[in-house]
DNA sequence: CTCTATACTGAACGGTGTTCAACATACTAA
DNA sequence: TTAGTATGTTGAACACCGTTCAGTATAGAG
């Protein structure tokens, strides 16, 4: 009978959960930096030495919190290409929508705390680790620019070095952005307005 | 008399700097995350409290230690661009010089300790905060625009925004190689020649 | 020769991540 | 049912960390 070890697996993914919920809600209050092991251990009353029975260390639980905000963000990004069919639109639709987002997270972790730089650092991280899992992203972007007529043919490597390219852009206007807070609002939109434009500029003369 | 003050100064500033220089021969043999006040105490040879006596903090130092490589590298950009004058290829090796050094840089900081992941982290912030005293990298791309025949005339904020939004694709690439470290030194390349071109050819289409 | 400002120490405070011997409990095999 | 093993869990300990601060030494001013 195997039961048990199912239920033993089940035992085990629940307190793993309960763990990366606990480092969430911390997290997300206090900032990335704000979160400790015995933290997070008070959090889900046990002692913190338990935590390194499901995971390896605090860096592999930041990364699975990391990993899994940034997937829920591309698989947001999927929906909204699905609505809309002229390609330009598309693609500034979705641009837009990963850089609003990025920003609006970035607030959430950097705002709550008073705490200056050490935040904006975890921020970095944050967008700088999801994109270690952003090939899903980049094939999103891919999609999109082989949905434009005259890259319909395009050589393949070519075009997902424009991808790679594009999408460093967007990350590093993120970052921009995110640095200097105290822009107006007003502005930092003709920021991502221009960045838009001049995109699609290039894509329209490749 | 004043020259006591003078020499008390000066003294000052000399214990400052070699708090500074045992600070960054730490960060570039550990990384900067394995900076501590601590040791910089023991190179110095004084006990941690004192330097506190001569900086705010430990932020206070890690800022002035990369304010200073940074300056020190934007400097080196603009001798490069003295030497050729058609705007596209000052363009194109300034822009490829930033990228380079910042990625030379990366590997110092990075592959030095075997330690994964909070060394990726500081090498983010190394270029982060680096942004931060950004707008002196950010003029002279702005003066590079600005040699392009077509764009002697082009409303001035537009192409503010123009260098902003480029300055961030060259920050976003670099960040993106540094992550994929792996990559082999041929294809990071020749994603940085694709940079380039898809560039010029948006500059070309302003 | 006091006095005061500055430099400096070293201990302490309250944290941190991580390890590990020991114990408890649940389940299996005899 | 019982002995034995695998798993879960604890709490103390280790070796750090940044920062503060009472107290001491030292050097220059009056």
């Amino acid at each position: 009978m195997k039961k048990r070890q199912e239920r033993q697996e089940r035992e085990r993914d629940e307190m793993r959960q309960a763990i990366l919920d606990a480092a969430g809600r911390i997290a997300a209050e206090e900032g990335l930096e704000g979160l400790s092991i015995r933290k997070i251990a008070k959090h889900i009353e046990y002692s913190p030495g338990i935590i390194y029975h499901y995971f390896a260390g605090k860096e592999a639980i930041i990364e699975q919190l990391l990993e899994h905000g940034y997937l829920e963000m591309v698989s947001d990004l999927n929906a909204v290409s699905a609505k809309e069919t002229r390609p330009e639109l598309v693609f500034a639709q979705t641009m837009r929508r990963y850089i609003e987002t990025s920003l609006a997270d970035g607030v959430r972790y950097r705002d709550i705390m008073l705490n200056e730089s050490p935040s904006v650092l975890s921020h970095t991280a944050v967008l700088f680790r999801g994109a270690a899992s952003q090939r899903e992203a980049l094939n999103l972007l891919f999609r999109l620019l082989r949905s434009f007529e005259h890259l319909k043919e395009k050589d393949e490597d070519d075009l997902e070095r424009t991808a790679q390219v594009i999408w460093s852009g967007a990350f590093g206007l993120i970052l921009r952005l995110t640095m200097e807070k105290d822009l107006p609002v007003e502005q930092k939109e003709r920021l991502i307005h221009h960045y838009l434009e001049t995109t699609l500029i290039m894509i329209g003369h490749l």
